[in-house]
DNA sequence: TCAAATTAGTTTAGATTCGATACTAATGGG
DNA sequence: CCCATTAGTATCGAATCTAAACTAATTTGA
């Protein structure tokens, strides 16, 4: 991945940051998110965007009802390098399906996390699909299309709890 | 391995020096292989070095024949969190085998790396096993030890070329 | 309702990493 | 012995990173 990150004239950390972004829905495309999920401070995530968005990587856009959020977008050079990333690094879904080892990962990543999973929207257990057709976060009470439910959200939390 | 590595106070690339120490063999514990492995430049991987010695992770020794070479030795603090590290990220041998992804993968960075395989000693076509109990460098003409064949080397070349 | 607490994000300073380059020292080849 | 090569360090400037202080917007709660 270092040489990954060389190939394009950024550092490792600037993969993962567009990766992310290229994979989370749109309560996780945020400075904040970022800074619990690569467990950084927000300072140096603040200059790591900055640097992204003078490279062209993505923009700032600022929320419309909360004036303190500004979400991250990947504009094409951010979703070209994320694509190209995904298609060297990414596995098949099952890939790692029924092993120990990737069981102790987890259960450390969650623990490092402070329990916060940064999972897949569709498992976490704020998601329901009252009508059978539409999905609803219990959250934030709005309608979730089929794409919104595949991608990460900061505000996961496992169904079985 | 982010949060890994905030754990103990270092970065990620203090994590990836000492684990690669914990498992490369005696031609490939210096500065120049960490360069070749890390693709980072001499001079930068010099001052990590540094910066780990002073943490007590490791110490230089000097090499007895080459005296411009410096062998990197873990002590205690680095075996321990390569031993903490590879509890959490590793993997059983045979996990990734059969697998077109990672076949993906390994040939990038086999390309990304000029080249260089940076894989074990007893897959390397310049290992012999002439007498049918002990293995032979071919480069070196050392002979090697059962231990000495299952870590990583810097010389390696795939038998298959 | 309004002051206090919380949250999102930026800025700054100091330590560290990083790349590029120049440098010292040791080795090896002709 | 000269010269090229190799291992490693030193230095400079740019960038990352942490910690802390800061602004601004939102939420809390008495």
């Amino acid at each position: 991945m270092r040489k990954f990150a060389q190939d394009w004239g950024v550092q490792l950390v600037h993969v993962e940051v567009v990766h992310y972004l290229n994979r989370c829905n749109r309560y996780s495309d945020t400075t904040q998110a970022l800074s619990e999920y690569l467990g950084q401070t927000k300072g140096s995530i603040s200059q790591t965007i900055g640097f992204l968005e003078a490279e062209g990587y993505l923009k700032r856009i600022q929320d419309k009802t909360d004036k303190r959020v500004f979400h991250l977008h990947l504009l094409a050079k951010g979703r070209s390098l994320a694509r190209e990333f995904e298609k060297l690094f990414s596995f098949p879904p099952n890939f790692f399906e029924d092993d120990l080892s990737l069981e102790r990962v987890l259960v450390h990543l969650q623990k490092a996390n402070s329990l916060k999973s940064f999972d897949l929207c569709k498992t976490c257990r704020f998601n329901s699909n009252p009508s059978g057709s539409s999905f609803v976060c219990g959250l934030t009470g709005e309608k979730l299309s089929h794409e919104d439910v595949g991608k990460i959200c900061r505000e996961h939390q496992p169904i079985t709890g």
